[in-house]
DNA sequence: TTGGGCTTCGAAAAGCCTTTCGAAAAGCTT
DNA sequence: AAGCTTTTCGAAAGGCTTTTCGAAGCCCAA
């Protein structure tokens, strides 16, 4: 009953004004105080505190970033918000972020450059400090074909052009590690499944076994890696002849968890035991197929959320990020499939 | 050598002013022109824009946002980035968003309620049109603690006011979906092997199994739908039992895919054909391990793309969203395993 | 030649914060 | 008490766009 009081119609966010002529003082001198950098008298400070906090008060981002200054976001556009591997990069990317107060904007350009670039120019117009490309696969891509004033950084994906800044991850090494774990576990006649022949990855997997076998004076069983496609059944396939043909082997290397599921499916239908017969390692570390399952199996994790965080760090550092293809190991996670 | 051209060294963002001065015409007849709106001759208009396009400008939505309008950007608040729920439901959103010439600022609250609320304001001091929460659970939700100028919609988990709008999955209507379709191929001697008991998903789809058995006169294989938890190896362990103890039955429905895919291996290992023998059909339509498996089999997609989108069009539409819980059906994707 | 109606353009304000710099007040010294 | 320093505060500009509204120019008719 009555008139109405400010209080249940906010219809509009508080300013700084508000806040000053609560307080009784200057808007310069409301600034000063909630920024906390400049002369201003304590007794005046809280009060203006005070008042901020009554009117909840919180500042307008958009005019702050006009100021010229950083707007304390960067642009992520990733080329699939399907995959797998660009969730945990967004979500270290974002973890970083956020730890630094930040926010993030998303794009997603569905693998079309087209979109991309379009999608680029929109984000820079609402003024990142920054832009992250994320991509779905190793092969390098393409450079951004966009003059910008910020920093622009390659996750997963690097960049053709060896001048910019990219994060991807070392296949090749985290496949060495693997191996040689396997191999420090005793075991001598090592099978590589990989992915298909045309996939970095998955020769970047396949040769990075080879070396590491090859370094312990180790051939691969069938004398070289056998690649096929990502998919469960070419592991499944691929045990049953090995098997058929009476290859002896103590250890699969898998391209990735799919391969490495079908794999554990057919060496379990042939009455292996695992890892007592036959030690196995998947790769990406995919909770759905290696943890979250009836037998679960070790797997290389590819530290997606380290990639980038560390992408952003770089982003967001003052200065200009180290150009060329910055390198991340994996790590194995061990879930009993080893020995 | 000599003197560096400007087109060299752009080290700041074009202005409306400089596309101005280099059209020759004032910053509010350039406005104009490029907004394409008010009186201006044709002649001058393209002045103005190839004077943009030169200068490839690109108008600082910064300020534009300021102006009191909209910012064209919603925020996006997900209680984890690592489920398989909220990732689709972005997908969507990011989808509606970009059709919209919009964009989407994107947060992880990780769960924490604490986190959420400050995420919550930061957003809300970028100034987005609206915010987005999306839950992991269809549990309902204690509301945002926060009064908010700009409308707020949940998605996945519902707001516990009524008055709020939220936008769900309707589990029990889509399995019941699922089973008449079952029923419809000629199974009458149906299972349901379901999630936990304490899960709203899991009853919410056990019951609508069971109703829609009801409705065609059949009772569940057991009498009820058997509740255990969503991993495989309960899928698993159920078929061996149900065969142990000589039950008939000719249909499985399954609580989400994991179960699915358990009770797939099982089904083989015991020598029975899928669909020949038992028809199966799981939930969450999750590709790798519906689909890109040895043993594709039908599965309820929950249409979670459709769901983020439909929360988008409800907040950026202007007018207060309609209060209340909406419910949407999802729908089977048959890989044929039903008939 | 003058006045009226159109079309086209520009000056200026609004939107909100930060920063600079000058002014005022208060305290101190001699 | 006068002059100086230190402390505290506020006026104003800067940053970029949109929008309003008045001014100017043009054509044509009277």
């Amino acid at each position: 009953m009555g008139a109405q009081p400010s209080d249940t119609a906010p219809h509009k966010n508080p300013t700084l004004a508000d806040v000053a002529a609560a307080a009784g003082v200057s808007i310069a001198t409301a600034s000063k105080a909630l920024s906390n950098r400049y002369d201003v008298a304590e007794t005046t400070k809280v009060r203006v505190l005070e008042a901020a906090e009554e009117l909840s008060f919180s500042p307008n981002l958009l005019a702050r970033g006009l100021l010229g200054g950083r707007t304390q976001s960067v642009g992520i556009i990733t080329s699939d918000l399907e995959g797998r591997f660009s969730l945990p990069i967004m979500m270290g990317a974002e973890g970083a972020m956020a730890a630094d107060r930040s926010t993030v904007l998303l794009s997603n350009s569905r693998g079309n450059p087209e979109l991309e670039l379009q999608h680029a120019k929109a984000l820079l117009s609402r003024r990142v400090d920054g832009l992250l490309l994320v991509g779905d696969t190793p092969e390098p891509r393409p450079p951004l074909r966009l003059q910008t004033v910020v920093p622009v950084v390659y996750v997963y994906a690097p960049s053709q052009d060896p001048a910019d800044t990219s994060f991807v991850c070392d296949n090749a090494a985290s496949a060495k590690l693997a191996t040689e774990r396997l191999i420090g576990a005793g075991r001598r006649a090592i099978v590589h499944l990989g992915g298909p022949a045309q996939s970095l990855a998955a020769i970047d997997r396949a040769e990075g076994t080879r070396l590491a076998a090859a370094a312990a004076g180790l051939e691969l069983i069938g004398g070289a890696p056998a690649m096929g496609d990502w998919h469960e059944t070419w592991g499944w396939s691929s045990v049953h002849r090995l098997l058929d043909e009476a290859n002896e082997f103590d250890a699969l290397v898998c391209g990735n968890d799919q391969i490495a599921r079908g794999a554990m499916d057919a060496l379990e239908a042939r009455g292996l035991r695992v890892p007592g017969d036959v030690a196995l390692i998947g790769f990406d570390n995919w909770s759905v197929l290696c943890a979250d399952v009836r037998r679960p199996f070790s797997s290389v994790d590819l530290n997606l959320d380290g990639l980038g965080r560390a992408a952003i760090q770089t982003l967001i550092t003052p200065g200009a990020p180290v150009a060329g293809i910055h390198k991340l190991s994996g790590l194995i996670v061990d879930r009993g499939s080893i020995e």
